[in-house]
DNA sequence: GTGAAAGCGCTAACAA
DNA sequence: TTGTTAGCGCTTTCAC
């Protein structure tokens, strides 16, 4: 049944012309008599007739594909982080191969390594929350694959990566929170394994220090941000004995998670409790009430991530030394915190 | 700087033995002396030495890849579909290379293209809203590379496919939306290119026939799957004349636009306007209030897709005719409907 | 402007 | 058990 797909020779004989002529009639790159393309590119055309870039990859020692790894296609940020990598990557002639690890360690070296077999030119990488050594990026970087992270990066990588200031980003939140009134701020943080998730915190703890309040250590809770460890922060948070006026989120689903708490026992939202989420998605300005959040140009980070990767592509001898581009982020004030 | 891979021949010649029996080693099927084996594979981990699986490929004529085609990451069913997709490919020994078309016909022409280029050995797919020609799948599969359609499939193509049955889930659902005592049921359906839409449409009006309420047709309005759609759509109904006393939704994602309208007019749900959404995203049980539903098995329609698609790449002789797989669903009642 | 030939890295007969 | 050899389909010198 399975008939092989034509190959150039098989174009060449029936046309009765060489191989060679046939594939640079299908570039159009070298110098070919026009007419003598036309009628190639004639045949290919009726025969379905496509090249197999398997072939070209190996000859050429170049696949033209990006590897992208990812933790999760569910967490909305990625879902949407890869409309600009793929929209990025095919305006430059690329395609994307992307993986994702689920969180896992050892997934993510899987991955790594079936992209290396699969000979990828580059690769884009968020990690894993469970990824605390990196031997495995320092190692395909230094073997000549050129690694850049976005979102979710390293500081013991010498790696370019693409990132906002989640510092920055997180104090403005919190400083906006305390102006509104708020006293007793809890947070729910990410996964500490995570400089994302450190900075988020550090911002959270460093306005509410410039501020002169108290940071109680048991209103500082963690989460992988997904919905569920959302809930169960929340309801670790307000049942505790000094119950918090504001919880500021390390992401929107968590903050949809705890806003369900919130409701389930019976308090107004931002009347007893404000919140605050962190990344803007959509969503977020759907839900009851409309949540305050800060919003990141997601398609951004994704399209400048492969820039940052093509530039390398394209200069291999410029070295793949750290090289961070920040992008801007901007507070969003909606229904879920106090005025 | 970009120092090239080790081969096999490298390794043969480190070891002083021929390239074969190298490979043969690598992968361990033929016989090989224990002891060489052993060798063989102890200078490749510490070379870090990776096969080339674009060389294999091309060698064996088989890649081990799957081409998965869907119209947008952002759609939360596609992103959860990935997952069973991802887990039951590896688990075959096949690895995934999505690609999404953002509802253009064009992109999804062209991305089946660079999939056929690329060789992967099947391809899955649902189909983009903007598809009403289906040659490029027919030729495809006639020409040996087997296709399996998911969710969104056509009956114009004699091709296998894994989908649930929209019209049974649709008819149930408004069914109890009619017992509830809803008389005025307005449905906002997705594009009527898709025979999922049709499909849940028919169920709709079938509903509202056998319990002898009218149908307006102004209680009818398009929507394509998206918060925002959700939303106009919403508005335009709910400025009718006859103010629709509930509303079907054909997806979670436009039952939450809906929801949010429905607010900011300052009506209640479900007091005044009962809203019923479709699939069970995971923010249907956060919203407030949360969405009854009907719940798609997700994870299994994509797990199922990838075994039918290896049914037919074990057996090339099988003929790739129609024949669906028509999964289960669930009613899910919670608080956006009357009691 | 076109053809001949070498070779990318691998696997699988076929020999030994 | 291992080696030799012939390609898989393509691109790219190097001739002509």
């Amino acid at each position: 049944m399975s008939q092989k797909p034509y190959t150039i020779i098989d174009l060449a004989r029936m046309l009765g012309m060489s191989k060679s002529t046939v594939s640079r009639a299908l570039r159009d790159q070298y110098d070919v008599k026009p007419e003598t393309r036309e009628k190639v590119l004639e045949l290919a055309k009726k025969l379905d007739f496509e090249t197999n870039t398997l072939a070209a990859s190996l000859r050429g020692n170049k696949s033209y594909i990006i590897g992208v790894i990812i933790p999760s296609f569910a967490i909305p940020f990625y879902s949407i982080a890869m409309g600009g990598i793929q929209a990025a990557a095919s305006e430059n002639g690329y395609n994307v191969m992307v993986c994702q690890t689920g969180e896992k360690y050892q997934t993510e070296l899987d991955t790594i390594n079936f992209l290396m077999k699969s000979r990828v030119d580059g690769i884009l990488i968020s990690l894993s929350k469970d990824t605390s050594i990196f031997d495995h990026l320092q190692r395909i970087s230094k073997r000549g694959t050129p690694v850049v992270m976005f979102n979710r990066v390293s500081e013991n990588l010498d790696l370019p990566n693409v990132v906002i200031d989640d510092y920055d980003a997180s104090l403005m939140a919190c400083r906006y929170l305390i102006e509104s009134g708020c006293r007793r701020i809890a947070h729910i943080s990410g996964p500490q394994s995570l400089i994302l998730s450190q900075n988020r915190l550090n911002g959270f703890t460093d306005a509410l220090y410039e501020a002169g309040l108290e940071l109680h250590m048991n209103h500082i809770v963690e989460s992988d941000f997904t919905l569920e460890s959302g809930k169960m922060a929340a309801r670790q948070l307000m049942s505790s004995a000094e119950l918090p006026d504001a919880l500021f989120c390390v992401c929107d689903a968590v903050a949809f998670g705890a806003m369900a708490v919130i409701r389930e026992i019976g308090l107004r939202i931002p009347e007893d409790v404000s919140v605050m989420g962190f990344t803007n998605e959509p969503m977020s300005s759907i839900v009851s009430p409309t949540l305050s959040t800060i919003s990141q140009p997601i398609e951004t980070i994704g399209r400048t991530a492969v820039e940052v990767l093509l530039e390398h592509l394209n200069n291999p001898k410029s070295p793949q030394n750290r090289h961070s581009v920040v992008l801007g982020t901007e507070l969003i004030i909606r229904e879920s915190t106090r005025k």
